[in-house]
DNA sequence: TAAAAATACTCCATAGGTATTTTAT
DNA sequence: ATAAAATACCTATGGAGTATTTTTA
């Protein structure tokens, strides 16, 4: 025989009472069974709890002792749960989320914002890099949540569509075509290009490369560099041209000039990714906020 | 439906084997019912504590936290239990003892030490104190044991006899009988003396002076004062005589003599005594101790 | 004598067992 | 194909109910 919760709340009650009838009523029970239950406690712990007499019930010194630690264990296992549910709701924990720095230039921060209203007690930790090595803390745990630009599909990793964007030329101010309302792809034949290095992302550097594959030549690129922001300011400098995806004009300062593209399929997707069998509520949560909080906009 | 500890204990196990099959062997219980259960507290919990598969089982994020809690809460109500115990059996708490200075000149104060070495964990404080103040703390709970002297029986107290003594006199070095084998009582009838007062304890004082009452005679008390160490060293200075217990010839320096008293039947009782209805194995252990401890040393 | 706990018994809810199916690798 | 968990169903322990007795103030 052993010890149960049952046999604490008994006890509970009746030390509450000193009154085996009224705590049998409290607890919606008859008094035998009370009775017996408090004695079978007892015999468990082999020594008496209450010195009973028809007329009074008291606790004895063990008595005095276990109750409160019965009480602090009753309390304790109710907050345990309650723990373990918030938990199971997504509710409590760290989340690690690695994220690109363009996806800061989206509707991505006011649903971080969001989140951390729904979910308050949740520690979101927040790491900026880009697109292929938030793929690989994914894959080895370092985060649990990734925000990149077109991982696409990845060995054991859930990726998908927040956000399609289209790519923008981005031209120096004075440079012929700046003017431009919207350029071919193919204008931007001869013109020596600054860009990422493609092992900031394979498919995020191939994507924007396909756009002129089409049109049968392959851009040459004279300078490397991983920020958009120093991109930029490189091509305002007069090194070169290059495409971004549209949002990257909100950081464009007055010495370049972003051109729609006509007639380019290709679009830059912003994309979440977590791990293939993710199951954590805290990480469900999160994704369906970006999503909704993405969505919404969009709509 | 409420959560009970088998719960919590199957839990632990599953947790632990990370396979039901393995937890059901070392619960010596069969698969099926620790599934049921396992399911049971995650009904009750309302989240999933475990992620299975056929071929492979583990916890899930609210399943780790509760998994730490949960083996707390075992581990706690294991511990309460053995204090509830080792309370039960009087060897955990506070005993607060009332005692007589002239208990300090009888096998007592070995008792004490026996005591403290059977019951180590018990805090022991004592109160020196005279008889009647020693039952008077006994009745109103400010001690839970009382050592005095002809205490006799107490409303409400519950005395018994430790040791019983001879009175002896005790008369100046110089006085006429002091070189006497043993003198009668009536020898003293026309000698002042000293001694307690009659509130230090009504029985304590009347049976001493009643040595005296089948001579036909009351002692003249010419100074009271509450030690016996005092009383000596006033008898020293040849301000009367007195009668006291034969263990008190132990603190008598070279200005007294004691003296056996020849045909006298009332004894002094050293007396163990406590409140009527005491339950405490703390306070039933004590005065076990008492009782073989002084008893040894008469047998 | 009256109030309350203990006892005696009965019943049934449910923990646990057995046999089988489902599932995922 | 196999190992393991889930499902279905059955059994029986023991928790809870009812009636009664015992106890003590």
């Amino acid at each position: 025989m052993d010890i149960e919760l049952r046999h604490l709340r008994y006890f509970v009650a009746v030390a509450d009472e000193l009154h085996f009838g009224r705590a049998a009523r409290r607890l919606h029970l008859a008094q035998p069974p009370l009775s017996q239950q408090i004695r079978k406690l007892e015999e468990i712990l082999g020594c008496q709890l209450f010195l009973r007499t028809s007329r009074a019930v008291r606790l004895t010194a063990a008595g005095e002792a276990f109750l409160e630690r019965a009480r602090r264990t009753l309390s304790n296992v109710q907050d345990d749960m309650q723990e373990a549910r918030s938990i199971g709701r997504g509710e409590q924990g760290l989340l690690r989320v690695g994220f690109i720095s363009s996806a800061m230039l989206t509707v991505v921060p006011r649903t971080f914002g969001t989140y951390r209203r729904r979910f308050p007690k949740v520690q979101l930790q927040l790491f900026e890099s880009y697109t292929a090595s938030v793929m690989r803390s994914l894959t080895s745990g370092e985060i649990d949540v990734g925000i990149l630009r077109d991982g696409g599909p990845a060995n054991g990793l859930h990726v998908e569509p927040l956000l399609s964007e289209p790519y923008v030329a981005v031209l120096p101010k004075r440079h012929p075509l700046a003017a431009s309302n919207s350029i071919s792809a193919a204008a931007l034949r001869d013109e020596p290009f600054v860009f990422h290095a493609p092992s900031a992302g394979t498919r995020a550097f191939e994507k924007p490369m396909s756009i002129f594959e089409e049109h049968g030549f392959r851009p040459e690129i004279v300078q490397e560099a991983p920020q958009w922001l120093t991109l930029l300011r490189l091509v305002g400098a007069g090194l070169g041209v290059t495409v971004a995806p549209a949002c990257v004009e909100k950081i464009a300062l007055n010495d370049v000039v972003c051109v729609r593209l006509r007639g380019v399929k290709v679009r830059s997707d912003l994309e979440l990714a977590y791990r293939e069998g993710e199951h954590r509520a805290i990480v469900r949560g999160f994704a369906e906020i970006l999503r909704t909080g993405v969505g919404r906009v969009k709509s």
